[in-house]
DNA sequence: TTAGGCATGTAACCCGTTACATGATTTG
DNA sequence: CAAATCATGTAACGGGTTACATGCCTAA
């Protein structure tokens, strides 16, 4: 029972809750869990097709509803249930991240600070959009308190993003200040 | 030009400072950029050897040291020197992060808050691990100011680890607290 | 009517890890 | 001598993205 399949234990987490269709899981990884999970469609579907076969999940052919296209909702079995529950036991592998922003920064060097700091400068506008996103879930979720009953662990995994965007913010900050200052003589090449 | 492949704008990248063999760059890789980077040696081999059919790098046969076996010391060309200074203008790709730990958060309310609790602790132990080697580098670093010309951008990658991994150990103490909160009649299963 | 969202699926490809094989040299 | 470390390499595999193909329905 050796999942390395990370995708196959997302959806088996979803389809906990209640039955999805391929396409509504990839719509819930993108709006909620977009900050620390990504899936695309050519992933989901043929797992999704691997685990019918495996016995943890099974389709139910809900309904062809007014004449629309097929939709194939899935619903988890008891033995994706036991497959999950194994899976959180299991101790969390080592993530080996690649901050491709750290390596540019690392050899930097090479080029004129001003690049570097139209890096950080985009860097930092593209993870402020998501720091305003948390503030709504949040919003969201204080609003409908208790009726999830996973709502604290909701709560924890958003106080994380909101924690590490704060310090990628300040670093940014921080890292433009400290380019300005670089010498442009003290460069290698342009 | 458009190489999708990081690993070898990181072989490319420490080559402009002095040749290196795939032994030595897995090492430096290793130790120095372990905290934002990670390499195999079943990739740095064969990417060196694409490398040098592609001429951004070639072999300079760098003796059979004392009867050793022979150890491929690789130095950057021109055109190497090209590619890298390229991709360092290219803008950085949104990167895809996977926390599995926020993952199994997510859904831990299948376990018992032990579980977690226990995850998160094995987190924050490794990476007060990795705190203590940054302490250890800045100082390093402090004392050989001015040896190296990339020397501020290496303290602001080391800037950005602290600032994040202290993020880390925050969560990781207040998400405990709030897990040690929840009562175990709010579980689903165990 | 046409653009866009809903919905499923596949083929090609690359990226990267793991495990293994080989062999030399150093150190206990 | 055995074990560890230095050093290079390959084969197998799996994970994941991208791009494409298909087709239906709704709203501008």
């Amino acid at each position: 029972m050796k999942t390395k399949n990370k995708t196959r234990n997302l959806i088996l987490g979803l389809l906990c809750e209640s039955p999805l269709s391929g396409y509504e899981i990839k719509k819930i990884v993108d709006s909620r869990f977009s900050f620390f999970w990504s899936e695309s469609f050519g992933q989901i579907y043929p797992v999704l097709e691997k685990m019918k076969e495996d016995g943890v999940i099974l389709e139910t052919e809900s309904a062809n509803t007014s004449g629309r296209r097929k939709i194939r909702k899935y619903e988890i079995t008891p033995e994706g249930i036991a497959e999950m529950t194994f899976w959180l036991t299991e101790p969390v592998e080592k993530e080996t991240v690649r901050y491709e922003i750290l390596l540019k920064l690392f050899f930097s060097n090479l080029v004129s600070p001003e690049v570097m700091i139209e890096h950080i400068r985009e860097f930092q506008r593209n993870h402020r959009k998501q720091q305003l996103l948390f503030d709504g879930f949040e919003k969201e979720l204080t609003n409908t308190i208790h009726l999830h009953n996973n709502h604290p662990q909701v709560l924890m995994t958003l106080l994380f993003g909101q924690k590490v965007y704060k310090a990628y913010d300040e670093w940014c900050t921080e890292a433009i200040d400290l380019l300005r200052k670089i010498k442009p003589e003290q460069e290698c090449a342009t």
